[in-house]
DNA sequence: CATATTTGTGGACAAAGTCCATTTATTTGG
DNA sequence: CCAAATAAATGGACTTTGTCCACAAATATG
């Protein structure tokens, strides 16, 4: 029941990780990827190749939107688009080099970010929100 | 240097709260409260009694945003302004009793929904997690 | 008391999200 | 084997959120 807490902590989270990146990253900020881009950089990263609707589903976002987002991300040269041979329907994104790049940098100022906000907890107790966050997940 | 894999959790997790929300919950959105309102909603059942910026603070968000989601969420009737007696600055917001129904509506379904997301995990474990995310968030 | 600072509001624009229709491939079941 | 259903991706049109800037009014400060 008290539950309901968890929605307004994770809402806050999410903003404090966003406003930091907004403030601290000229790199990140420079290339326009919104905080959409980047978290479908981060999940490309992940996945290395994906179809359109695995992104969108991953991401939880329109899949009309995902396409909107992927152009964006090509047009910046971050990631390429090929037909699936075996299905003329589907597309395979994956990270070019500059992706690459960029989701290394992205990734620093990420953890950077995300260390100051978890400052208050112990590096085990982060392990364990982190497990705990991907079994829900999953 | 791992923790990156944190915003991606975090960000898919709120999105299928939001996701769950908008689909399942007909009073909620019939409202139109949206995600904004919602968690406004909510800060207010905490605080009982708040200024547009300690508002703004705690939920993240622009301050001439917060004016116009409070506006709405007025003319709603879900809440008041009334100026401060001791600054005239400030308007103190607080529910009306419209409004504490909503949220007890809203912290039910919120509830059951977080609850599904988070059927992996056990109840012991629910309680670190959030113990946890209100200690890094404090 | 002049000058900063704080609080809230509003305008103008940019970014993100949502819904719906459409096109092109691929399955499917009769 | 082929119509009909389904799936993948895109685009249009619109709403909602978010951001940045300027500003008015009230209060704090030196």
């Amino acid at each position: 029941m008290a539950d309901t807490d968890l929605a307004l902590l994770l809402d806050r989270f999410m903003r404090r990780i966003h406003a930091a990146l907004h403030a601290k990253a000229p790199d990140f900020d420079s290339d326009r990827i919104g905080p959409g881009g980047a978290m479908v950089l981060l999940t490309l990263a992940d996945m290395e190749t994906a179809q359109m609707h695995e992104l969108a589903r991953r991401v939880a976002r329109d899949k009309s939107q995902m396409t909107r987002v992927v152009q964006a991300l090509e047009t910046k040269g971050m990631v390429t688009r090929k037909p699936a041979p075996q299905d003329a329907r589907v597309s395979l994104i994956s990270l070019t080099d500059r992706g690459h790049t960029v989701v290394a940098t992205l990734r620093q100022v990420l953890a950077e970010t995300i260390d100051e906000i978890l400052g208050p907890i112990a590096e085990q107790e982060k392990r364990t929100l982190r497990d705990l966050l991907r079994r829900a997940m999953s």
